[in-house]
DNA sequence: TTGATAGTGATTACCTTTTATCAATATAGC
DNA sequence: GCTATATTGATAAAAGGTAATCACTATCAA
């Protein structure tokens, strides 16, 4: 049968964290926003949350190339991401131009999905 | 001074391989091609000129979310990449949509430059 | 309140990719 | 051919990120 799961201060931390931000965090990050509420919370732990998190489908991974994986709730529908090169923070898009993709691919290609990384300097490091 | 540089078949043998490819190569990738024309080539070697070559401007890195950095020539022009799940190999694309893709950021963001990563089956392995 | 056990945190172990080491070898100018 | 030294290859070891361990703690149903 399925582990009984309970409900601990570091997960709600953690979640909370996931749900308060603009883009997908890595999980040093996490553990460093969730430390404030729960001061005690180990990486272990932030770890292991977002494991079972994924498993339960509340949360996916964003992966930018050369980079650690991100997380971030994983209801925010079709999306894709801004890398600022000088912070290094990673934002959502909102928009995608997705209808235009297909045709990139070669004649006998399938392409299943996609994915969009637009690289430059954020509002905050641009102003 | 600048290092005096050297031809060997190791570094021959790894620029033609990188020559004779459709799209970007794992390290393990080359050092398993180039040692069909060297067959004591070592694994370091080919980091190491890889290295070389990206100081000098032929080589350049590509990263695929979640995998080691690729490698392939330069002077290629400005195109993306399609990555097949079920063979894993990564291959180049010819066209881009980068003139759509400047309005996907909001105000304030500054884009310079995107990635673009088309995923499904290539040709051989849908067919 | 109590007890069974899921969860935690500190730490160690791990895995993969990449780099450093170093004796041996190959290159290129003379 | 000879020599100085750039390069090589096998190996060890680093680096970064993640998972395993284990004694202790917290949760929650009864």
């Amino acid at each position: 049968m399925a582990i009984e799961r309970r409900t601990t201060r570091q997960k709600e931390a953690i979640k909370t964290v996931l749900d308060e931000q603009k883009g997908p965090l890595l999980p040093d990050d996490i553990h460093r926003l969730a430390i404030k509420t729960v001061p005690s919370l180990g990486i272990a732990t932030v770890y292991r949350s977002l494991k079972n998190l994924q498993e339960e489908g509340l949360v996916c991974c964003v992966e930018i190339p050369g980079q650690a994986p991100r997380y971030e709730r994983s209801d925010k529908g079709h999306h894709h991401h801004f890398h600022c090169r000088d912070c290094g923070q990673v934002f959502d898009l909102q928009k995608c131009v997705a209808g235009g993709l297909k045709n990139l691919a070669p004649a006998g290609f399938e392409v299943t999905d996609h994915e969009i990384i637009l690289y430059g300097t954020c509002k905050a490091c641009s102003s």
